[in-house]
DNA sequence: TATATTATCGAACGCTTTGTTCAATATCTA
DNA sequence: TAGATATTGAACAAAGCGTTCGATAATATA
């Protein structure tokens, strides 16, 4: 990819990050994009059809990617956002990245638009909890349907997300992963 | 109030909620609304401010005024939607009510604009929940802060919601109960 | 019933945002 | 260096927003 592209591409993904954490996205406005990307508007528009479009690859970027590479690091190793001194747990793993910031995505899940993102981030804990299942089985598991059971250990785990960080993220991450296990 | 005041009132409250269950809310403009309510431009700005502050007290009129009555219903008795011949479980009550699409929140609860109203349904039910907290104490509960497992049980009661309406209500609601103090 | 009040109407207005076009310019690649 | 490609900024039409205002219709009151 030409290095113009890449330039442009990720001053508009830095410039609407940084927008969405202070603002709604319904309230933010083309203009406000390549004002703090300090692009053209014709640049932008070469780039994503829409400010819609926008939003549905950032969130990709952000998701898809890091989760796809939780997956390949099961097998491989090379070096990425998940290549660290590995905690047994995969949650704890996610926890202690959101603490970093890593991404911006704890601005993001901060932020007014969070309900958007933890959308995202419950979709595609799903498939990973999908490959997790046999370390959820319990008494309970056993009396519910299994896709209920799936969604119930994802939603649980977003929602402690979502608590531990509006509430600051005043517990390690070493405690959440703790009270996930004891919910769930 | 008169009588032509409540009349659009509710024409612009049922053409909105008509609109919100076949398309985004940001898709949604304000000429469409009045044209479905079949009133004039400035007849519905006499109402309301804007489209937002529309979508905020249609909330308020789904689901705070359903919880109110519902608290209400614990000490007095009188017509309302909660007035019927009373389930043991206020949860099982609210699953029946959904069923049978009262003021058409199923079909807000089924759009695309889902995770709006979902949120209002988890705000009211937290302060549902507050009031019925002695039902769900058990050995879980004592390890964990109080706020945390106030929030676990209300996100679990709204995301088993969520699942049965995606999956197309196959259950009973007596079932939905069930599964939801299983998972608890 | 007669009168005063209040709600609705619809057309028009200025304003903002959107998404497109185009020719000039800058930057890349081979 | 030459050809290809990306960026730029200005200008444009179209659509939506929220407001204004005089005319008309419905309601409340006496």
């Amino acid at each position: 990819m030409d290095r113009r592209q890449r330039k442009t591409r990720t001053a508009i993904f830095d410039a609407f990050a940084k927008l969405l954490s202070k603002k709604d996205f319904a309230q933010i406005t083309v203009n406000e994009i390549i004002d703090v990307a300090d692009i053209g508007r014709a640049t932008f528009y070469a780039h994503f059809e829409t400010k819609d479009f926008l939003l549905k690859e950032l969130c990709e970027e952000l998701f898809c990617h890091l989760f796809d590479c939780l997956d390949e690091n099961d097998n491989h190793t090379h070096n990425h956002i998940f290549d660290c001194d590995a905690p047994d747990s995969v949650f704890l793993h996610l926890l202690m990245h959101l603490q970093n910031n890593d991404n911006h995505i704890l601005d993001l899940l901060k932020s007014s638009n969070n309900e958007l993102f933890l959308s995202y981030f419950k979709n595609n804990l799903v498939k990973l909890i999908e490959s997790q299942l046999p370390l959820f089985e319990h008494r309970k598991s056993e009396k519910l349907p299994h896709d209920f059971w799936l969604n119930h250990i994802a939603s649980t785990f977003v929602e402690t997300v979502r608590w531990w960080i509006q509430n600051g993220l005043k517990e390690t991450p070493e405690t959440i992963t703790e009270y996930f296990y004891l919910a769930v």
